[in-house]
DNA sequence: CTTTATGCAGTAACCACATTATGGG
DNA sequence: AGCCCATAATGTGGTTACTGCATAA
């Protein structure tokens, strides 16, 4: 069976954008991507040569084969056959790279029989899309010169690179706290470790920070950050919330459920930039991603976290299209991931699953959003005061409800 | 497949009145 | 500026009624 580019249905599929859920070609992808300023920003990599219908996660060295989690999985750490195989972070991309700025990304993208393939390249050259400039996105290149290509340390031949700086940004996955990518060699060894510091607070990084998908991560407008006892929730790992695990984020366990917004928000823009957070375009992304989710949601992530999966970018009022977006369809926050690795779902202690989904609902259950008093003296006032069905009643009528004592005056 | 009934969860409204805020003298 | 007084506004908790949604019949 081919696995051909969703789009011109001609080339085999190299790339798989997530926000299109498509896979294509190396041409379409630069065709549909150059559309617009909106598309540039799809997140793409490459798609699993395997089941070639997920985002690429790995890269495996020895096999030379772009797999998704699922695949690595199967294929390496539910293996016994080649769990010691190399393997090298897939990374995501946006804007309009051209095949050899990619094969300079990826080096290992000449293995691809049709890169450089003429007629591939051909196509783009009659693209009818493309404006008149002759590599897109010049005005927001312009505009946002500030932007860095250190970004882009996952390069081999960073320095080599004249790729446009404003539309192609690289994101590292070098922070995934996948104990499955302990034996993932990070691209050249390199920038891995450093990368992150790039994008301290007060650096401006461009790419990440003025990425409107990455706002949206700190859109806490609609957000209930209820999460009564997120280390229940959470703290089986708090490494995955970087450093200083849940507290990193929220600042402090004592926080209130409506102080947790507005310290959050407060927080949100240190965040953006320190350690704790970091834009993540795949289910191979970051597992500092935002807690964002709404209630059921909530647990969703637990699993993610639990299962050292990871995806950004979901809102409180996220659609189905901004999970698709980070590379997890909406269907799994009803149920399963259907991409889940079986072997991890198999291998999960099944009991601890449950008791952690029983814990949730208990909590959730129990959960009472705390109201603040601001007058302790009418809290004390009211406390004591009769009721007729739950109302106030005056002073000496006739009462059914009396807070100091269960008795009734008629 | 559509309609109706039921259950559940969430929320606004209600009450009296002490407390608090505001403005004028 | 500081004080006093009158008036208006606020907020407090338990209960009910209402609404919207999901599910079953």
């Amino acid at each position: 069976m081919g696995y051909l580019c969703d789009f011109c249905g001609e080339q085999r599929s190299i790339i798989y954008c997530r926000s299109d859920a498509a896979s294509l070609c190396l041409s379409c992808d630069r065709n549909v991507h150059s559309a617009n300023a909106l598309s540039k920003r799809h997140s793409r990599t490459l798609v699993c040569e395997r089941c070639n219908s997920q985002p690429a996660f790995v890269r495996c060295i020895e096999e030379k084969v772009s797999l998704c989690q699922n695949c690595d999985w199967v294929g390496h750490a539910g293996s016994s056959i080649s769990p010691g195989h190399k393997r090298q972070a897939v990374n995501c991309y946006s804007g309009c790279p051209s095949a050899a700025e990619l094969s300079s990304i990826w080096s290992f993208l000449l293995d691809f029989p049709s890169v450089g393939d003429s007629t591939c390249e051909q196509g783009m050259g009659s693209m009818s899309i493309t404006d008149n400039r002759p590599m897109d996105c010049q005005g927001s290149h312009e505009k946002n010169n500030v932007q860095d290509a250190s970004f882009l340390g996952e390069a081999n031949n960073v320095h080599n690179v004249e790729m446009d700086k404003s539309t192609v940004w690289m994101e590292s996955v070098n922070h995934l706290h996948d104990p499955r990518l302990q034996n993932v060699d990070q691209a050249a060894g390199s920038t891995s470790s450093a990368e992150p510091k790039d994008f301290l607070p007060g650096a401006k990084e461009p790419a990440v920070c003025e990425d409107d998908d990455f706002y949206d991560v700190f859109n806490m407008d609609e957000v209930d950050l209820s999460i009564e006892n997120y280390e229940e929730l959470f703290g089986d790992n708090p490494q995955l919330f970087g450093n200083d695990g849940i507290d990193g984020i929220f600042g402090t366990k004592d926080m209130s459920a409506s102080n947790r917004q507005g310290a959050y928000a407060a927080e949100g823009s240190s965040i953006g930039g320190a350690n704790v957070m970091q834009p993540a375009c795949s289910n191979a992304a970051s597992a500092d991603s935002v807690i964002s989710c709404k209630t059921d949601s909530h647990l969703y992530f637990a699993r993610q976290a639990h299962s050292s999966l990871s995806f950004s970018g979901l809102t409180g009022e996220s659609s189905a299209g901004d999970y698709q977006d980070c590379g997890v369809s909406s269907k799994p926050m009803m149920g399963e991931p259907p991409w889940y690795p079986p072997g991890i779902e198999s291998s999960m202690p099944s009991t601890s699953r449950n008791d952690a989904v029983m814990r949730y609902k208990e909590k959730k259950k129990a959960r009472k959003f705390e109201k603040k008093v601001r007058y302790a003296s009418r809290k004390a006032r009211a406390d004591v005061r009769r009721r007729v069905k739950g109302r106030f009643v005056k002073v000496g009528d006739a009462y059914d409800y009396d807070p100091l004592s269960p008795s009734r005056s008629c």
